[in-house]
DNA sequence: CTGTGCATGTAAATCGTTACATGATTGC
DNA sequence: GCAATCATGTAACGATTTACATGCACAG
C-alpha cells in the first residue's frame, strides 16, 4: 500500500485537496503511515493521469488555485479491487531496538537511557491516542487507535520486566571501546 | 539505521561474508529488518571503499572467491559513535491494518478473513519465536525475541476482543460496490 | 533430474524523504 | 514582527526491492 493508493483511499471518504490529504494522513493514519507533500502531490497527479481521480480547480484570491480531487468510478473500482487482495506482511522498524541488539558495545547508562526513551515515547503516544480515541470519526479508526494503545502497553510491561537482560550485558562503565580494539 | 550500518554492526560479532550476513539478517534480525543481496553486497563495497572494513579473498574450487570481511578500528569507532546517538522513532507498517481502515468498502467476510489472517500470522510467528528464543546466542536477541512474542500476544487479544467494531461497519453481504457508485 | 545451498554480483525500477521555492492571511 | 495556516509544487538524493546473470555440489 503506497501513498498513491492511500490518497485514492482517502478520496473514498469524500472530495479533498492535496493539502487536506496531508492532514488526513497525520490525523487518521499516523500510526501506520505518514506522507509529505513531496509524495502526495505527485501521487495525485499520477492518479489524475490514470483517470482514477478527477479534479476541479477553485480560484482563490492571493492563493494558488485550490485543486479539489474526487474519485472516479474507475478509481473506486480500482481501489476496491486493490483492497480486497490478500494483504502483505507487517513490518516493524525500530531504531531503538535495533540499537539494543548491539548492547555489548554500549555503556550501561546508554542502554538504560534508550530503554527509558522507548518507554517515555510509548507512554506519550498512549496518552495522545487515549485522548483521541473517542473522537475518532469511524469505528475503524477507533479500533486502530485502541490497537496502538494496547500493543504499546504490552511493550512497556515487557521492557520493564526484562530490561535487566540488556542492562547486564552492556559495558559496565562508560569506558569507550577505543582502547580495547584488540 | 540502514543496511550499510547493520552490515558494519554484524561485523562487530566477527568476520563474515556477504552471504553469511544475509543469513544473519534472516536469523537474528528478521523481526526488525530484512535485507537482500541487492542491498548487502553494494553496502559492503561502500564500507570497503570508506575503509571501515577490510577483506581477504579466499579462493575456492568451482565457486566464486569467498570474500571475508572484517571490521577495521575506524569501522568500529564509526559504528560505536553511530549506535550511541539518540535513536529515531519507531515505524510500524501493516498492510492488513491499513486495509481495515477501509472496512466500509469491504464485504463483511473479507474483513473477517483479514482479521483471521492477521491472527494466524501472528500466532505462527509467536510459535516460531517461542521455539527459537532459548537458543538465541545473545541476551539482546532473547530480549527482542520475547518482545516479539509479548507484543503479538497483546495484539491477538485486542483483535479478538474488538473485531466486532470492524465487522459491524463492513458491507453486510458480498454485493460489490460497482452498482452503488451513486 | 530437481531443488536447495553455496557464493557472487549488477541494473533498473520504485519509492519516499528532504530541501527548496513562493506568497498571502491571521492571530499573538 | 513572527509563527502558523493555507496552498501548491519540483528536484535531488537516498534507500530498497526485484529481476537478472552465473555456476558447481549434493541429496532425494
Amino acid at each position: 500500500m503506497n501513498v498513491r493508493m492511500l490518497c485514492l483511499g482517502f478520496l473514498t471518504f469524500g472530495d479533498s485537496t492535496g493539502y487536506e490529504i496531508k492532514k488526513a494522513f497525520q490525523e487518521r493514519l499516523s500510526l501506520l503511515y505518514n506522507a509529505g507533500y513531496g509524495s502526495i502531490y505527485p501521487s495525485l497527479n499520477k492518479l489524475h493521469e490514470d483517470g482514477l481521480v478527477m479534479l476541479r480547480e477553485e480560484a482563490q484570491n492571493n492563493r494558488p488555485d485550490k485543486k479539489v480531487y474526487s474519485i472516479t468510478p474507475e478509481g473506486r473500482a480500482c481501489f476496491e479491487t486493490y483492497v480486497q487482495r490478500t494483504p502483505g506482511e507487517d513490518h516493524f522498524r525500530s531504531e531503538a531496538l535495533t540499537t539494543l541488539m548491539f548492547s555489548h558495545l554500549l555503556p550501561k547508562e546508554h542502554v538504560s537511557d534508550v530503554l527509558d526513551l522507548i518507554i517515555a515515547t510509548y507512554q506519550e503516544k498512549i496518552h495522545l491516542l487515549s485522548e483521541d480515541c473517542d473522537m475518532k470519526p469511524t469505528p475503524s479508526e477507533k479500533f486502530l487507535c485502541g490497537f496502538g494503545v494496547k500493543v504499546r502497553e504490552a511493550a512497556i510491561d515487557y521492557i520493564n520486566q526484562n530490561r535487566h537482560m540488556l542492562e547486564s550485558c552492556a559495558q559496565e562503565n562508560s569506558k569507550k571501546q577505543t582502547d580495547g580494539v584488540e
